[in-house]
DNA sequence: GTACTGATTTTCT
DNA sequence: GAAAATCAGTACC
């Protein structure tokens, strides 16, 4: 099931918790990967840490578009981040997909990242993007239709989660400024988490 | 197990 | 010129 418009359309921190549970999918040619959301990051327009606090400058223009789409970025010049731009009328909020839970093409992943270990897979904004293949081409993509897409795996009222299943709110992680702001969610006690302080909190 | 360091490029000042 | 929403490898308990 694909989410509607204004599923991206709620308040970004609203957003950043329905997004969690749900399923992140890539097609390309005939290979498919997809991972559950488990950990994502609220970044805000007034939030000195996010890209769009400065207003709108040359690379971020996606995130003052409509909400739904993905915003792909290159940090530290190696490493590529993926949000989910979101908010109602060109807020520039969004969302950063934090750590996957792998669900299909795993083989295919692991092959991407040179690497066995599942927890290791997708559990990092980096390690996501390069499992997906997700780069800079995808920048300005809808989340509902195209090769990349979330999905709702299951609605259970609304809400992607399985039933019991808790989440956990905390400071984020990586940024220097703003960084004690409540605005990082993750599933307590999900193994395929990235690092940093909420570890130890699962 | 935890701690520290290098890689690499885009963007703004 | 400096900083940045990171990761992987090495050193050392």
């Amino acid at each position: 099931m694909i989410h509607p418009r204004a599923f991206y359309e709620e308040d970004t921190v609203t957003a950043a918790k329905n997004l969690l549970g749900c399923i992140l999918v890539h097609s390309e040619g005939d290979a498919t990967t997809s991972g559950r959301i488990v950990e994502t990051e609220a970044y805000l327009r007034q939030d000195p840490a996010a890209h769009s606090f400065r207003g709108r400058t040359g690379g971020n223009s996606v995130l003052f578009g409509p909400a739904g789409h993905a915003h792909v970025f290159l940090v530290y010049g190696l490493h590529w981040c993926m949000n989910v731009v979101t908010g109602r009328g060109s807020g520039g909020g969004a969302v950063l997909i934090r750590a996957l839970e792998p669900s299909e093409g795993v083989p295919v992943m692991q092959k991407r990242r040179g690497l066995n270990d599942l927890r290791l897979l997708c559990s990092g904004p980096g390690r996501l993007t390069q499992a997906l293949a997700i780069t800079g081409e995808y920048n300005g993509l809808p989340l509902n239709s195209g090769p990349l897409q979330i999905r709702s795996p299951d609605s259970i009222s609304g809400i992607a989660i399985s039933p019991g299943q808790e989440i956990v709110q905390t400071n984020r992680v990586g940024i220097s400024k703003a960084k004690d702001l409540p605005c990082r969610f993750f599933l307590k006690g999900n193994p395929y988490i990235s690092r940093g302080p909420a570890r130890k909190a699962g």
